[in-house]
DNA sequence: ACGAAAAATGTTATGTTATAACAATGCAGA
DNA sequence: TCTGCATTGTTATAACATAACATTTTTCGT
């Protein structure tokens, strides 16, 4: 399911999440985007706000940072590819990167060899990211 | 922080909620464990068994699956090393396995490349293991 | 344009996961 | 034994997410 194929469904709604989430480096909760969304319409309820998100993240649109329970705009223009994710755990920036050919072809083999059917490889890389490591250096 | 230098901190308490995850081979929430150690003493709470937890992943005997915010211990004997899960999407189960050491050089090559200083990977493979896929080939 | 079906949204309630805060207890070393 | 620190007990609540059903909007064939 890609965004490309389906753009009449991208709604008001779901257009005021993704707008939302575009405006932030760091990754949100749902309530964060509830809280964001309720500064200019108190209509928004947790479950609309997830049925967005829900939308978003099928359509490739968006991610969920899994160890987080928040969520990122994609900012890539070209969805249909595997990621990995860059969290800062001091300034709890993220990063999205694509991931490599190689990389990818690593995980098939692994995953191969344990014969197990790969759908889905999910990578987060936690650590720090460059100012934050120079920072934490200089103290 | 390995177990291997702490043994003296197994209280009772880790211990039985260990004991719970190691019966099990799919992965637990805490409410799963919580269930199950009622069965034979009323006294368990959720922020027991939280506690408990904590302290397990710490220690290495115990890791969590982030996207599904459950729980399975530890099946390896030498618990300072990488690692990957392969999670069942049709039966649930997760296999922990070691993550090899070129496949953790490539991990270190991807975060170099962005700059990024890497403290801890964390890897799912999301798909279905052998059993599951041929069965649901054979349909 | 009309009406049926499907998709999306609104609304209320509740289920699930996790931690804060503080008191009480146990335990190891001076 | 006293003292300090780790652990546990206990209560309350915060944070994350979905179920269920009513209503509205959109789509699409005629």
């Amino acid at each position: 399911m890609a965004y490309e194929n389906m753009s009449e469904k991208l709604t008001q709604n779901r257009q005021a999440v993704l707008n939302v989430l575009t405006q932030e480096t760091a990754a949100m909760s749902a309530y964060d985007i509830l809280d964001k969304l309720h500064q200019s319409d108190n209509k928004w309820k947790p479950a609309t706000v997830y049925r967005a998100l829900n939308f978003l993240i099928e359509a490739n649109l968006a991610h969920k940072i899994e160890s987080e329970q928040k969520f990122i705009s994609c900012g890539h223009q070209h969805r249909e590819h595997d990621r990995h994710f860059l969290i800062c755990e001091h300034c709890g920036s993220v990063e999205e990167r694509m991931l490599s050919s190689e990389a990818k072809q690593l995980m098939v083999l692994l995953a191969e060899q344990s014969q197990f059917q790969l759908r889905d490889p999910y990578l987060e890389f936690r650590g720090n990211c460059k100012s934050c490591a120079e920072h934490l250096k200089a103290v």
